[in-house]
DNA sequence: TGAAAAAGGATAGTATACAAAAATAAATAT
DNA sequence: ATATTTATTTTTGTATACTATCCTTTTTCA
């Protein structure tokens, strides 16, 4: 693991506080950059966003309380991976409190937001068809969108996590690269919201994540690759 | 504030670890020994807890990741005081996920399980008549314990997490002294899990929650104590 | 006398230094 | 040559030192 040797030349011009790297790290996770089971060594992460240990520690302690890092004492952190039964809990959570948003947006969504949600999916849209690296994460933003509309900050922030931690699990168990979500689910749940059709929206959404439980399935191939090259399109 | 020169002559035998201090400083917010509002400043509980400040800013940002504590940029971390805004949507969300807990349990409760709620009340109960300040904590551990028992470990973790705001939450607008939860009303539940009757247990938990919510009503008397005299009951 | 400004003390934010543990490499023995 | 032990290096855990910010008190000037 010579790590050590193979910095690239790219001048660090920014130095980012805590936050932004929380950021950085946290979109690198999500967007399956960093794999589960990565190591993210405090000291290579620090040089690479010009802080020190101090601060990468407290980032790790927060993405370890999100479920997005795994920490060993003694043993540094990791990108998770989420065992099979905590899978199946994370999308038993996720979906009784996604039903919960979409019953409370059914009766309070307003024309506004209905135009909101399908600028959104179109933007889903030309992601996937370019087959860029936002496509999964702004699949997960629809559901996260949904969630800040239905007016509960505290359900939001829930389903903001465990949406993140979705994306780790089809990374470990899904089919190589099949985005999270149908783009095309996502446009009839927002067209039953539109028609105020409380069954069919219920009905549509839990169909929907039935769907992507259904593909948590085969392992990835989890071959070990440079942390720093690929942390270097996530310095800003 | 002269907290200094206070200092209690009591000797500091152990050295507990961040995991122990996690847990004090935890039982003594949800015990309601620590109030909404009060300053933890970082020498004052490191000092207590024989740790340095590298050990409590991490604690303190745990507590923080789960609201139980503030933390603004310089000025340090206090007990949290959520809004009223904010303790309607915790106890929305805590409503809907109890809702989960409650439907899984119905099918699958075990005998054993109904005997060690039982158990639980009883001490409730007990604790309730020494006006023992278990009480607070005994009462969101029944909720917890319904929780776990459901067997969705990331379900138990946010109710864990919910029920604990929901301390905060009555010690800031509920009546003092009023506990969380009627006793009797937990027996209701465990009698309705036992015969098997989700209609009535559903019924039964919906109507508890509702009038602990309903609970949250006068504001409490905010005087500033001295921390490290209330930190010495939870110093193991 | 009162308000504004400046100085002083206290507390949080960050980096660094050192200790402990683990991983890796080297050496020795069977 | 392989396995086991020992030494070296790397990486995490914790404390401490330093800096920046905020709060309080004192001083200065109107």
């Amino acid at each position: 693991m010579n790590e050590q040797t193979l910095t690239t030349a790219k001048k660090r011009q920014r130095i980012p506080s805590g936050n932004t790297m929380y950021e950085a790290l946290r979109r690198a996770i999500i967007e399956r950059a960093l794999r589960p089971g990565d190591k993210l060594p405090e000291d290579v992460i620090g040089d690479r966003f010009g802080v020190s240990r101090t601060i990468v520690r407290s980032v790790l302690g927060r993405l370890h309380g999100e479920g997005l890092i795994d920490l060993k004492p003694n043993r540094g952190a990791t990108v998770a991976q989420p065992t099979l039964e905590e899978a199946y809990d994370i999308f038993e959570t996720r979906r009784s409190l996604e039903r919960d948003v979409v019953r409370r947006l059914v009766e309070k969504i307003t024309p506004a937001e209905i135009k909101k949600l399908k600028d959104h999916v179109a933007r889903e849209e030309t992601a996937r068809t370019q087959d860029s690296p936002d496509s999964i994460r702004l699949a997960g933003e629809f559901h996260i969108l949904l969630a800040e509309m239905a007016g509960n900050a505290v359900t939001a922030r829930y389903v903001n996590e465990l949406v993140s931690r979705c994306s780790l699990i089809l990374a470990l168990y899904g089919r190589p690269h099949s985005s999270d979500c149908a783009v095309n689910e996502h446009l009839e749940i927002v067209a039953a919201l539109q028609k105020g059709d409380s069954e069919k929206a219920f009905a549509v959404m839990d169909h929907h994540l039935e769907a992507v439980t259904e593909r948590a399935l085969l392992t990835s191939s989890n071959h070990q690759r440079d942390i720093r090259s690929i942390l270097d399109d996530y310095v800003k």
